[in-house]
DNA sequence: GATGAATGAGCGTTCATTCAT
DNA sequence: AATGAATGAACGCTCATTCAT
């Protein structure tokens, strides 16, 4: 009964989240009304405030989900232990993973790109741990800055996989099944194993390191 | 009336573009009203319509002034000779050159995916010929599907170039200078000259090697 | 569970009251909300309404109060022996004390003149006694109507009293102290008290002398 | 023509102000709505926007036409000379003209007092002109201090001329004529007059100083 | 060409109020 | 007695757009 009760009282709050989810991976933050949002939850509008405050809040809300996804899944991915070129791929595995099971986290991320500069810092609060995590991967080779510093390869590799999932309305006129499918996805994945495979040989081509912790 | 005066009062209908061409390329077409564009070129409001009809009109002027520029850019660049590296090379380079010059135009992209459908073909019209550009610099690999279709290059890369302008403001506390600075921008040339050696190399390797040990 | 929690956790209908008391002397009716009730009460916004209906009866009861205490005041007060100086300060004071010692009261009355004619009764009620009081005291003189009409005295009376503490914050600025401190207050008074001897003599005169010199 | 543009282009924006003036001298700040005053002003509610911008610009303006005016009335009444009695009977009178002539000054002046703090400062500098006139009206006597000081003189005049005013739907039960019937003023105007003899007899009374200047 | 004025629709938000628990 | 949740109406304000001049 209890248990009931709570979930009867948490299902407004949980449906008008969804909703704002759903309308702010799509639109953007300035493409949703508080409106829309009540619609789509199909709630009355002062709910949403009652819920959640304001604009500003609700939309907190939904990042802050997102972000705690993302961290869990950062921290419970073991990318410390075997070869480079493994720990590269246990990362982009992990990364698209992450994507599959979020698919409305790109699009939310790339809103706030537009935003206000108040949200750049949850933007970044989103990155680093990205960064550290390349960082962490590398660290055998001792490149802090320059071309192939480890931020290069974050913003390259988290390019590849984001980009996949926001340009997927644009893709699909130029691909033969749709870029979400499970075989799209399968392929995008061996595509990224490639890429990541290609980078670890240039990179270890040029750092020639034969000497190194555990060549690859 | 003199001629200084004519330049600084340049024509309305050229500074409410460049107004909008700003403010949508920082904001997004929702985060920009018609007012914002007027007071921005310094022209009354009714100016705005009268010259550009309505907001989405005066959007898609925008963006077909982008997408001309990209197409010249295209068609501009000789990437039918020379080795696989060098065509890549070229591509790259000239995408790079296209964004330093244009550097409102990323931004105005990822405003797009958020624009409810019907700018996606807006979209399309700028990736289309350049996945033509990556089918013709692959051409002679004969890859028109699988994970090394030319489809995922594009992506990648462009992805790998894209990225680097429109996350710059999130970018900028993981840099040691700013990442649009001159220095900063060489770098991450050298970065993506590196990726695409890198990919280039390990697609010979497998395109050549079909025994090579597949993908993970 | 001890005498002391009771106490500070005094009955809610009790803290609602006040601060609602508080609130409408302090903002005037319009500018009260109900959940700012509830949250200055430090109760939950339902039992405002449990324990008072709706706004208008809670403002009333607020309203109430005071014009019960209003009454008890002039009831308390023996204002018809002594001479018609006597009785006079005698009111001056009874009155001057009052609004000490409710000193919310006057921002109340105040705040009654701009709600929509529903409260004018109330403070007819509140009013009516204190004419009827002026009469009482001029009843000597006979002197019903016309410019030396009790009522008139009592507009100039009450507003002397009144004004004062309603227009404190306005006045402070060209005050060397506080007008609501003791020692402002008891200037006040004494200045009332000059008032009100003047306007006697005055009436004497006037009474006294019907060939006096027609005013002005 | 050019005139009549004029006009009717100033005729909305007049509207707006008049309907403003209005509603705020009868309800206050809090107790008027934009809504309602386009209603009042038979305009589109976005007009009273696109002319004032918002509502406490709104407000301001209808207060500054009353301040305007209140100087003016100050500035051109002669106070300087005369008897000390004429001194004041030309200030009463003064004041009770512009009231006669603005009679919705009193209730916007009342009505501010519930208002945040911002307004306060508009009041004082209504109030400042008025003590200042007292303390000229009063220089001979150099009273500037003390229960006979000029600030309480400005406080139980003003008090006794505004109230009337403000306290008038209030007051009609116990008048045997409307308030603001010109029987009804002048009755109140004599009454003024007397209080005000009253007052210099009793100040004169007090201050004893045969040797003034200009003795009464 | 250019612009002041006007407007219906919608925005984010708060309101007083109700009701099941 | 008390409260979390819910809601229709209204709030101040901005929007894209039109139109007479």
């Amino acid at each position: 009964m209890s248990t009931d009760t709570i979930q009867v009282n948490r299902k407004t709050a949980d449906r008008i989240l969804d909703a704002a989810d759903k309308l702010f991976g799509q639109l953007g933050y300035d493409g949703v009304s508080m409106n829309a949002v009540a619609m789509e939850a199909e709630v009355n509008k002062a709910s949403v405030f009652y819920h959640y405050g304001n604009k500003d809040q609700l939309f907190e809300r939904v990042l802050e989900n997102y972000f705690a996804a993302h961290r869990n899944m950062i921290e419970g991915t073991d990318y410390h232990n075997g070869s480079l070129r493994e720990r590269f791929h246990t990362m982009v595995d992990a990364y698209l993973n992450f994507m599959v099971d979020n698919n409305r986290y790109p699009g939310l991320l790339q809103g706030l790109l537009h935003s206000s500069a108040n949200y750049i810092s949850f933007m970044q609060r989103s990155i680093g741990p990205f960064i550290d995590w390349t960082k962490e991967a590398l660290k055998d080779l001792d490149l802090d800055e320059g071309y192939l510093a480890p931020r290069h390869f974050y913003v390259t590799l988290s390019a590849a996989i984001l980009n996949y999932f926001t340009y997927t309305p644009a893709l699909e006129a130029f691909w033969d099944k749709s870029p979400q499918s499970p075989e799209a996805l399968e392929e995008r994945r061996e595509h990224l194993h490639f890429v990541v495979d290609s980078l670890v040989d240039g990179l270890l081509n040029r750092v020639k390191q034969p000497s190194a912790h555990k060549p690859d």
